[in-house]
DNA sequence: GAATGGTATGCAACCGGTTGCATGTCAAGC
DNA sequence: GCTTGACATGCAACCGGTTGCATACCATTC
């Protein structure tokens, strides 16, 4: 059937040899071509050159997808995240992709567009396929995920759920640093321009900004910018400035960015008349002005999730990880001495 | 073998049933329990209905992998991209894995980091496994894509290889309106800010900028950004300015963002005494100041390639398609009215 | 009541590898 | 010269599905 629609419907010629063939070929049984390629120390060095020759004159590799079948090894990972477009996670992709490269396995990227029931499918379709799986910003409830970590190793990025190996960006410290920082600029007025309420990430930001800025007698309000994006964050400028704070510390750097155009909007220059701070540090000094900003280190993210999937996959860690990264805040031109409250406007 | 380091070396259950399981709960034979799920329409309905209950309360979910061994068909496609941190890409790929996703087909992403042998190595790890490719932006020789293609059905981006499915970004029309747009503001001397020498869409590009400049009479001269990005565009700003121009066209967007920079920090003001005009329309408004810029429509791209490849995959279209995906100025607030001659510094 | 035909299901081979075990070969040791 | 054992290779079962063909069953029809 296959065979004849091959040879048949389309012209491709599909001359893809068979370890039969090849062992045909060779004079050899197809154990010997198997064991050419997979455990070549077995044979002779003679046996392996002249199999692997032949095997490389046909054009023969190895199929991937038998192979699969008799040893439950595929050599496949998925990766899912909630916005492919969100300019946070190609670096983390990247990263994942580069480990899992070198490990000599092939990676499965979906993109479940913030929509649990879209990352519930994907899921499915992928875990008959794969060795594990790397959850980024997972949208899924708690319980879907044990489920599937019972069935497959399982990495999360930026979700705790006790039990589950998770690598967790703590952006607290430079958030932290990032309240001092306009502290010492003389602000006392600040706003935390907040994203979704399901998100880790946020509810860490939401947490660190309120800890600190009430160690350091800052008032602080909350501004929502949801779904967090450039839109929403220039939408929110008015509502910020109407407040009367001096500055903004924004959930990430695209409400940042969005904020501060939404600001020069309303002729408020910053930093002159008003600080922002932004969150992951994606945008590099690309904003206008170059946006200060906590560093993420998303990448890393990336890499290190990959890297604790591996080492489940292999041998088996015996207990649960919860590895956190950690975060400093990079100081641009987007902050500057709170204006002085007789100037203001 | 695979049984024992299942329930040996870790815990997990593993509990996947299999069709023969299903097969001897539910008493009939295996053949019908593939059948209920694949060719229900073969089968008397009550019986469909039993062997997917019991099926249900196992657990069953029939192995991907089985399924592609014996049918050859896995559900899988594979998409190459040069460099996924670039912002022209994430729009497409997730158009792609839009479309791949309505098709129930699962996408393996690849990321070559503009290097032919990585690229190599990847589609060498893949065409097992997938059912058709998509490479954008390829920095493969021809000749290997052409021995690609004669192993699986395959669509690319932005490369224009006679005889292979290809989806083209044709950039000339914006380009052409983007000088006959600096023209008519009055700017007689413009550069023209090249990306990568091996690139299809700068040849189009750069020859467009030629054609067009010279059917108005005005001078073009290149300069070099390579790598492309915005460090390079910042680089090459001090050489443009010397250069005597008042305006210029860059290969992409992030390049026309690092040249602005470049411009600011020599203090030419934008659009005042200087115009740009990014390509690829990317960045949206978050430049500053909002970039006037060649909308390339990279998403359709994706999206377009994907259907390609569906199509050649289901049936195979005969002859080979050229798709071209045409663009057009979207005019923000970079580019302005030349200075003029005397007063300009 | 036997021939006919349509249909639901089972049998068994097959997809392309891997691997436990059996077998054959050859050199070393007595 | 025969036993012993190490080692290279082959045999055949298996991974978990799919599918061509055979068969059994049932309702028509003459």
């Amino acid at each position: 059937m296959k065979r004849d629609s091959d040879s048949g419907g389309k012209e491709r010629p599909s001359v893809v040899p068979t370890i039969s063939q090849v062992a045909k070929a060779s004079g050899v049984s197809r154990a010997t071509v198997s064991r050419a390629f997979s455990r070549p120390e077995m044979l002779t060095e003679a046996t392996v050159r002249r199999v692997k020759e032949i095997a490389g004159k046909l054009g023969y590799v190895p199929n991937q997808v038998a192979r699969a079948l008799s040893t439950g090894r595929h050599g496949n990972v998925a990766l899912i995240v909630s916005d492919v477009a969100n300019p946070f996670f190609p670096p983390l992709i990247r990263a994942a992709q580069l480990r899992a490269d070198q490990a000599g396995l092939c990676v499965f990227l979906g993109n479940s567009d913030e929509d649990p029931a879209r990352e519930e499918l994907l899921v499915g379709r992928f875990i008959g396929q794969v060795e594990g799986l790397v959850l980024a910003s997972s949208r899924l409830d708690e319980e879907h995920i044990r489920r599937h970590a019972t069935r497959r190793p399982l990495v999360l990025i930026n979700r705790d759920i006790e039990g589950i190996t998770r690598v967790l960006i703590d952006t607290a410290p430079g958030v932290a640093a990032a309240i001092a920082h306009l502290a010492e600029l003389g602000h006392r007025h600040i706003a935390y321009v907040s994203g979704p309420t399901t998100s880790w990430s946020n509810q860490q930001r939401r947490n660190a900004v309120r800890r600190e800025a009430e160690k350091r007698g800052l008032k602080v309000i909350a501004v929502p910018a949801r779904p967090p994006s450039y839109d929403t964050g220039r939408l929110a400028a008015t509502q910020i400035v109407a407040s009367g704070v001096t500055a903004a510390i924004a959930f990430d750097d695209l409400v940042a960015q969005g904020l501060m155009a939404g600001l020069a909007a309303l002729d408020v220059e910053v930093p002159k008349s008003f600080s922002v701070v932004g969150c992951d540090d994606v945008l590099g000094e690309t904003t206008y002005p170059p946006l200060t900003t906590v560093s993420a280190r998303c990448a890393d993210a990336g890499d290190v999730a990959v890297g604790l999937l591996l080492s489940q996959m292999n041998g088996g860690v015996s207990g649960e990880i919860r590895h956190k990264l950690n975060s400093h805040l990079v100081i641009r031109a987007s902050t500057g001495p709170a204006p002085s409250r007789r100037r203001g406007r």
